[in-house]
DNA sequence: ATTAATACCGAATATAATTTGATATATTTT
DNA sequence: AAAATATATCAAATTATATTCGGTATTAAT
């Protein structure tokens, strides 16, 4: 699917405030409500938009504490990464996980209630993934910018 | 602000799809339109939802390279941290950026739309930010879980 | 126990989404 | 280049939803 300028004005608004009505999108770019609609059907149909979502701050849910982790594969497991992926998608306290080029394998945002937890979380939960071989943990300090938007250019 | 256990709901609805409609909210957690609409509102107001947003498909619109990068300050730079703070909120190709205990200071996830906009990211943007003394780079080979969506119990 | 505050509901109203049918604008085909 | 097709657009009408309102129940505080 090809995406034109009036495109792009969209996806930038809608990663900001997904809250905005059609009539007062259609307005603020110049087409139609129902030109709208359709635009951002089609946005939504061809995947460009995935989902929308509420962004809560996680100190105020008591899910203050994040960690990233990286981990590495004994070198037989590598072969069948979809596996871990599976588990991986399956923890909830694992937000983000990538595959990564380098010394290790995957590096994952994790957030938890309290360091207790954390220890529960890697010691029952993340080394017993078939094939974790090595684990390090770097706590967060503070989030400097956490940003869901990229820019559309 | 307390929240009990209908906000809980609210929360894990809304996270993972916002769009859904007040009347289909109340229903699914059984109160009425109105009740419904104060406590989102309440939520909102109070800063438990910060924000909503779409998420973008980043290979779809040509922003398909991710980096981890790590950045370490010299010691003096470390003394006035919000400084790097401001800077690095102004950069687009940085989503994430997280002050962290150990090694290296600040660990960023980069979004660019190819390996020349990456290296003239680092050469031309990041390493000429003040204090910014060691850079490394972990390129993304798949992005295996991305998920805003924070577990409230 | 009484008062005050909070949360709730059903009904009414206001606002927005969506559908419709017609028209214009590109795009492709001949 | 002209005709045919597909695509995108609009204004108006309809449908659905958000929001407001007044009153009632429930909870918390005095």
């Amino acid at each position: 699917m090809k995406i034109d300028s009036i495109d792009k004005q969209i996806l930038t608004i809608l990663q900001q405030d997904a809250q905005i009505t059609n009539v007062e999108l259609s307005r603020k770019i110049g087409i139609s409500p129902p030109a709208m609609l359709e635009r951002v059907k089609r946005l939504e149909k061809n995947g460009i938009i995935k989902r929308y979502v509420a962004i809560i701050d996680p100190s105020k849910v008591s899910k203050g504490i994040f960690a990233l982790v990286s981990v590495s594969l004994s070198a037989h497991q590598l072969a069948s990464i979809d596996q871990f992926t599976k588990q991986i998608n399956k923890l909830d306290e694992v937000l983000e996980c990538y595959h990564v080029a380098g010394e290790e394998d995957f590096i994952l945002k994790i957030a938890v209630s309290s360091i207790e937890e954390y220890e529960n979380f890697i010691l029952n939960k993340l080394i017993k993934l078939n094939g974790v071989s090595k684990v390090n943990t770097k706590f967060v300090l503070s989030t400097v910018k956490y940003n869901t938007k990229i820019k559309i250019e």
